[in-house]
RNA sequence: GUCCCCUUCGUCUAGAGGCCUAGGACAUUACCCUUUCACGGUAGUAACACGGGUUCGAAUCCCGUAGGGGACGCCA
């Protein structure tokens, strides 16, 4: 039997890093066992589920790179079938109509509360014959739960749950409106769509017992389930903006290579021996369930950072420079010109190694395409002493003369007045650096200037 | 409150009863390289939550305790 799986993002917000770490693992394990990746968006909740959301979701996995089988499904557009699966269960005994309100139910709800008790569906509508009914009641759907024995979850990950099923109540399968509610529609959807392993966050291990129950009541096979660990901000607790950024746009927006960020999602909860750095086509081969740890992870910006700088400096010049051209477009304010991008292209050998983001690659090579005056900052000014001025002064003369402009004849050049003067090169380099770039740090000044050329070289010197 | 899950360096993790003097990566410290900053290289600091068992032998199996997380909606 080959293996169909699927993400089920509910479309009420930006996509979620956790999410994208399940639809990883999900992709990847398709991907691995040659199997299908389906999308479901799970929008039965009309309150809050917006159309701009479910284009995030999709953008954001577009980025990370993860395509899915087929159409992406939306939950909403079945919910004929929801309805009618939950009167099958009104037919076959596993499910009755219950008329209590919602204004009741709280009540019930705030008793149990009060006196210590388990805040559970009391069944009082169970065994009551539909003569009951109180009249103009729209009623919901429950499910006829088992009251004696036990429910178990055979968790790839987490390995054999039971519970007690008096621990389970009847829950609501319809809603008073027709809609299905999440717990009903997930089960119908994913035995109607065939899906044979169920990969989710661990935060649907209990929900799992109760769909479990919806399953055996509709005699229907059950899926393999695999919960997988939260991922927790760096303190710990939920991820939130203050502790990692829950939303997988925001890495884009920071400058995170998707391929890293998927790498760095990869290694929580999953491990392949020693290994690190692993790319796709390596993380396809390798992926199983049997690798997922049990414990959750916490988000770690600081390592993303090292995996981000490992795959900038593997990442194509042209392609960086393209990434990195709005970031500077925006601190310019103005977008560069397709020369200038040709430009950052040869600058990217030497400012990649440099950086742990296209944001810093961005910061850094601003440098090269002010017009006018360049900012300087207070360092690079005390390095530019009279003494240095008269040095650089020198040193343009020189770099006039020079026939072929290149880094490497400028380093020559300058290596030889070092000696010349007694001087170390650094006394040299750094207000000529200082002069070029406005900063005491910067890629290798030779490079640089030769980059700049003559012309714009001397202007710089001369300032 | 009830139920469920989790617990190895600061962080992510390797570890399937002897291979563990607990390994790797990030971070951190020192040194080397060096025109700055990085990259790279070398070396170092650093962990089996606690308490009981089982066993010749436990990070690994069992039981408790503590801590953390999750679920308990006509949300998903």
């Amino acid at each position: 039997m080959s293996s169909v799986v699927r993400f089920a993002p509910s479309p009420t917000g930006f996509l979620h890093i956790g999410g994208a770490r399940t639809a990883l693992f999900n992709w990847l394990f398709a991907k691995h066992h040659k199997g299908k990746f389906l999308l479901r968006i799970e929008d039965t909740d009309r309150a809050r589920s917006t159309p701009e959301s479910v284009q995030t979701i999709l953008d954001g996995m577009a980025w990370l790179g993860l395509d899915w089988d087929g159409e992406a499904v939306s939950q909403f557009s079945r919910f004929g079938r929801h309805a009618e699966v939950a009167k099958q269960m009104i037919a076959n005994g596993t499910a009755y109509y219950c008329y209590a309100s919602p204004e009741e139910l709280e009540a019930m709800r705030a008793e149990q509360k009060t006196k210590g008790l388990p805040q559970r569906y009391d069944g009082r509508w169970r065994d009551r014959p539909t003569g009951d009914a109180p009249p103009g009641v729209k009623p919901v759907i429950r499910l006829k739960a088992p009251q004696s024995g036990e429910t178990t979850v055979d968790d790839k990950v987490m390995g054999s749950v039971t519970v007690q099923n008096t621990q389970l109540d009847d829950m609501v399968l319809l809603r008073a409106d027709g809609t299905p509610t999440y717990m009903h529609a997930v089960v119908v959807d994913d035995h109607d769509m065939g899906i044979t392993h169920v990969i989710r966050g661990d935060d649907h291990l209990t929900n799992a017992f109760r769909q479990v129950q919806i399953y055996k009541a509709m005699g229907w096979d059950v899926p393999a389930f695999a919960h997988l660990p939260m991922i927790l901000g760096s303190d710990g607790a939920k991820l939130s903006k203050r502790h990692g950024s829950p939303a997988v746009s925001d890495y884009r927006d920071r400058g995170y290579l998707p391929e890293a960020v998927r790498n760095y999602l990869l290694r929580l909860c999953w491990a392949h021996g020693d290994d690190e750095i692993i790319s796709t086509a390596q993380a396809i081969e390798w992926f199983d369930l049997d690798g997922v740890g049990k414990s959750p992870a916490r988000f770690d910006f600081v390592k993303l950072g090292s995996v981000n700088a490992h795959y900038i400096k593997e990442a194509d010049d042209r392609r960086l420079a393209e990434l990195a051209e709005p970031f500077i477009a925006r601190i310019l304010g103005q977008p560069l010109t397709l020369a200038q991008v040709d430009l950052l292209t040869q600058a990217m050998p030497d400012l990649k190694p440099r950086a742990q983001t296209i944001v810093e690659i961005a910061e850094m090579a601003v440098f090269y395409f002010h017009i006018g005056p360049l900012p300087m900052d207070d360092k690079a000014k005390k390095l530019l002493t009279p003494e240095a001025k008269q040095h650089m002064a020198e040193l343009a003369g020189r770099m006039k003369a020079l026939p072929d402009f290149t880094s490497e004849a400028i380093e020559a050049l300058f290596r030889a007045y070092a000696e010349e003067k007694g001087l170390k090169l650094g006394n040299i380099a750094q207000p000529f650096r200082a002069a070029l770039t406005g900063s005491t740090v910067s890629p290798p000044i030779f490079g640089v200037a030769g980059l700049l050329g003559r012309e714009e070289s001397l202007r710089r010197l001369a300032v």
